[in-house]
DNA sequence: TGCATAAGTGAGAATGATTCTCAGTTGCCT
DNA sequence: AGGCAACTGAGAATCATTCTCACTTATGCA
């Protein structure tokens, strides 16, 4: 149904030989979660980077498991939310009940388009301007939140014919 | 934390005496959902047309089932997932884990706006004009579905001071 | 009108992603 | 070094939604 989903090279990290010792200090361990830093949290962050685009929970977490086989789906899902409230990670939507995550370095506010042939993401503006505010607030709305999930299918998945 | 959804008095209506004879005959009976006619999709299609705003699919049961208490869950389910599929009704995003549905008699295609304390509903233009589409082309990507929900709270639940 | 047939129904079981529980670990601060 | 709260992992629990299956019953056609 659809491609296989593979995080790139950078996800097989050398794995961690020893509990306390040598830990691998991630670039970025220090952002992607508030919180105590733990060598699991740091290899979550480091799959959801090396992911191209969207990805599921079970695809991070197949993809850390090739750096430590026994981490627990409880504690990748915790990774996950933690970063997601702290701004590392965007939900993007979901495919087949699966919710999809993505990590956007781009920080200014914004939202995606996700190929559903293979998780490639393009960027697309927030519709949520000035005009679409004061019109909801002429319909005496305050808006809290918002959500704009667009899928397509990219160049490549349409040149291959992938359908849906 | 919500105010108690109701719908209104419309909704409790006559219950039916008896399967075969005196069915309501809905005004929309037709118009909801392909497929036979039976009583029970059109007491959920009166239903749903009795609620001002958004609506779950436990509150739609529970409100059909003051007109026919043993009323199968499945039975709303799939009745709902038929209204979607023919344009009766639409999904507008969910509050606690459950899915919100909304009947909007507006069909120009627009999205919508739900108060997170009452379900009342506004409407938002669609983001995906001509530009937004070409943008997405110029990156290679085809378009095949978009979902903007946008949640917020309206004039009463302000005033009201209801959170979130 | 009378049948055939496929669509709809309802009770309950199944599904399955996500969350929770709980008994250990282990960062991290003093 | 010690204390403790945050983190982990295994497995159980949740729980909205879907599925199964044995009836019913619309509905089109003869
Ligand atoms: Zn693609
Ligand atoms: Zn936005
Ligand atoms: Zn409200
Ligand atoms: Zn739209």
């Amino acid at each position: 149904m659809h491609a296989t989903r593979v995080c790139r090279g950078v996800c097989v990290v050398k794995p961690m030989s020893h509990p306390t010792s040598q830990r691998p200090e991630s670039p970025d361990s220090a952002a992607y979660s508030p919180g105590r830093r733990s060598p699991q949290r740091a290899l979550v962050a480091q799959g959801a980077v090396a992911f191209d685009g969207a990805f599921t929970v079970d695809e991070l977490l197949s993809c850390v498991r090739e750096s430590d086989a026994k981490i627990g789906s409880a504690t990748v899902y915790r990774a996950v939310s933690a970063m997601v409230s702290h701004g590392f990670l965007e939900a993007v939507g979901e495919r087949d009940g699966h919710a999809l995550y993505l990590r956007c370095t781009d920080n200014e506010h914004h939202h995606h388009l996700v190929c559903t042939g293979c998780g490639t993401v393009a960027h697309a503006p927030c519709p949520l301007d000035d005009h679409a505010i004061e019109q909801a607030a002429a319909q005496g709305f305050v808006i809290t939140r918002h959500e704009v999930n667009i899928y397509g299918l990219c160049a490549q998945c349409l040149r291959r014919g992938d359908a849906q």
